[in-house]
RNA sequence: GGGCCUGUAGCUCAAUGGUCAGAGCAGGGCGCUCAUAACGCCUUGGUUGGGGGUUCGAAUCCCUCCGGGCCUACCA
């Protein structure tokens, strides 16, 4: 049995998230962490909301609620959610805990007596009537280069000029579009990442097999001009982890914040923290995940998240954990993903365009999302949803082929032989050759899945259930019973075992209707099929159980085209 | 501008430099009747974006052109 840690990237706390954040990182990570579980390894899967940073600020006031109330109710909406989905997160943490607090306090003060903290003198846009210091993607003016009138203080979105807010045309400021802006000086603490480069670089090159998408991105930003990058790590704002050297103050920084990025990953580790005292249990019952010197020598370490993450992950928070001196757990694979795309363009919160977490649940049981999500992965590339292909998805594999087989099986049983295991009869040379087929593909979904290769193991699966409807033509129990009434309760018993090895393997992709299977099937044995012959076997013999009600329902054309109406957006 | 990824059947995707480039869906044919008008079997369909090169051999490696996407450090 192994240690496993999983972290899923902390979704952001302003609103509710969309389909492809969801595939990007809490998703695949919950596949995993139950397959994990499943498997008999102890795991920690741990998530929690980012609930720092201006985009929280401006949330709050435009519901106008106070920024600490507004995140303490987006947590309770984006737990929710979580559930409606079927995460399942050992806990869900908030970056704003008392616990990560301490913590990312605890690590600048590290940090800084490891000489990695330097105070720099800086000037910042400064807006009056905002009463906040702008970042500069807050300020828009006209772009010097090609005349946009909508440039960004970073970048103008029209020429892609890079930019800086000095060089806007009549900058004003993108939340009230006031134009009193001024220059203020503000110091700010930095983390030296560029005392650490070689580390890092020699630490990335010591992580094998890692996705492409992973290290070329990390590679990147060691190597692009002159190297990593120093990077701020405070904020002039209100809302966030108050700047202090461990548990004291930090003279000069009164008022300010800890970046968001800065302590946001933290929370990995916090959040931990945070559910052992939601356990009521001891700092070493979370230590023993994260302190190599307290017990985590065994852990293995998997973050999840998307390709926008990875250089946070790979070098900033690995930054933070060497620079600390101290002997933090270090991330052992990282799996990236990419965008999920909404019918040929992006999602878009503002425009309305694309499902959201909260839609799609209204729509239809989580089960059906995580199908059609996990089996389209946006592992290699970009991939994109469509309704049609959605449609198509969830009434062909889910209802026809896993749906049907179990239809077919629990009510043929009940009807000729009543709602038990029947007795009759052994498996036969056909039983033999199906279970042997079975341990085969058993063994393969067992890889994809350890390889975290999640289309893969989508289809593995899939073809494990039409492994199930293969049998039943070749067996035909139907034709059976006319002449060989024992022959046939075997072959419907063998058909009632692969429904419960079904459930069982199912379970990390669809949780819901695995349970609904097993609660069918009055049985509570979940283990896993590693002696695929033997667990054909698991169902004792007349064994009591009942018909389920639909597996799944079908999508119609009328709901598909509904749907897609709904949720096109207001553009074109 | 720079960097990275990507382009394979109508659609979504596979294929450590090595048999006739494979699946699923869609299309066509046949079978079955237990089942959610479901299931099974067979089958049509590809100059692997274009061009050039390396190699005994290229979807795969190199060059180039065309198309799509992402990142580029103060949104998170």
């Amino acid at each position: 049995m192994a240690r496993i840690l999983i972290t899923s990237a902390l979704p952001y706390i302003n609103g509710i998230k969309h389909l492809g954040n969801l595939v990007g990182s809490q998703l695949p990570a919950d596949l995993y962490a139950r397959y994990m579980r499943a498997r008999g390894h102890e795991v920690m899967f741990i998530c929690a909301t980012d609930e720092h940073g201006t985009p929280a600020e401006l949330a709050a006031a435009k519901a106008g609620e106070p920024v600490a109330e507004y995140c303490a109710r987006m947590h309770g909406v984006q737990k929710r959610l979580a559930d409606g989905f079927g995460l399942s997160f050992d806990h869900f943490g908030r970056s704003s805990s008392a616990r990560n607090h301490a913590l990312t306090q605890h690590f600048a003060g590290r940090l800084a007596e490891a000489g990695l903290i330097e105070e720099v003198e800086e000037t910042q846009v400064f807006s009056p009537d905002d009463g906040r210091f702008l970042p500069d993607r807050y300020i828009e003016g006209t772009c010097p280069a090609c005349g946009y009138e909508r440039a960004r203080g970073d970048q103008c979105e029209n020429c892609t000029k890079q930019l800086t807010p000095r060089e806007l045309v009549n900058p004003r400021s993108a939340i009230s579009g006031a134009t009193n802006l001024e220059l203020r000086a503000t110091k700010h603490l930095y983390l030296r990442q560029s005392a650490l480069k070689d580390r890092l670089d020699a630490w990335i090159d010591s992580q094998k097999g890692w996705p492409i998408l992973t290290t070329s991105i990390a590679k990147k930003w060691l190597h692009d001009g002159d190297g990593l990058q120093d990077r701020g790590i405070t904020r002039d704002l209100d809302w966030g982890v108050p700047v202090k050297r461990g548990d004291a103050p930090w003279p000069g920084m009164e008022g300010k914040v800890f970046y968001v990025w800065f302590d946001a990953p933290i929370e990995y580790i916090s959040a931990t923290a945070e559910w052992a005292d939601a356990q009521g249990l001891d700092d070493a019952a979370w230590r023993r995940w994260w302190r190599t010197d307290e017990g985590a020598g065994d852990v293995r370490y998997v973050q999840f998240m998307g390709k926008d993450n990875v250089p946070f992950h790979t070098l900033s928070f690995p930054a933070t954990l060497m620079g600390s001196g101290e002997p933090w757990k270090m991330v052992d694979y990282i799996k990236s993903f990419n965008y999920l795309t909404y019918d040929g363009g992006q999602f878009s919160t503002s425009q309305g365009r694309g499902v959201f977490m909260d839609h799609a649940l209204e729509l239809l049981p989580g089960d059906y999302w995580r199908w059609w999500l996990l089996s389209h992965a946006p592992e290699t590339g970009d991939s994109e949803f469509t309704w049609e292909n959605f449609q198509a998805s969830v009434n062909k594999d889910l209802a026809d082929v896993l749906g049907n087989f179990v239809s077919r099986v629990t009510k043929f049983c009940a009807a000729r032989f009543g709602p038990q295991v029947p007795a009759g009869g052994d498996y036969g040379a056909l039983e033999h050759v199906v279970a042997d087929e079975l341990a085969g593909k058993l063994a393969a979904y067992a890889r994809h899945m350890e390889a975290m290769e999640v289309r893969k193991a989508a289809a593995e699966l899939r073809a494990i259930w039409v492994l199930g409807n293969e049998y039943l033509q070749e067996a035909a129990p139907w034709s059976t019973i006319k002449s060989d009434e024992a022959a046939a309760e075997a072959q419907v018993r063998f058909a009632l075992n692969l429904m419960r090895i079904y459930a069982v393997i199912s379970r990390p992709f669809l949780p819901e209707a695995s349970g609904r299977i097993m609660v069918a099937l009055a049985c509570a044995d979940w283990s896993w099929p590693v002696a695929p012959a033997r667990a054909l076997e698991a169902l004792p013999v007349g064994h009591a159980f009942e018909v389920p009600e639909m597996l799944f329902r079908k999508i119609t054309d009328e709901e598909r085209a509904a749907w897609a109406e709904r949720f096109a957006g207001v553009r074109a």
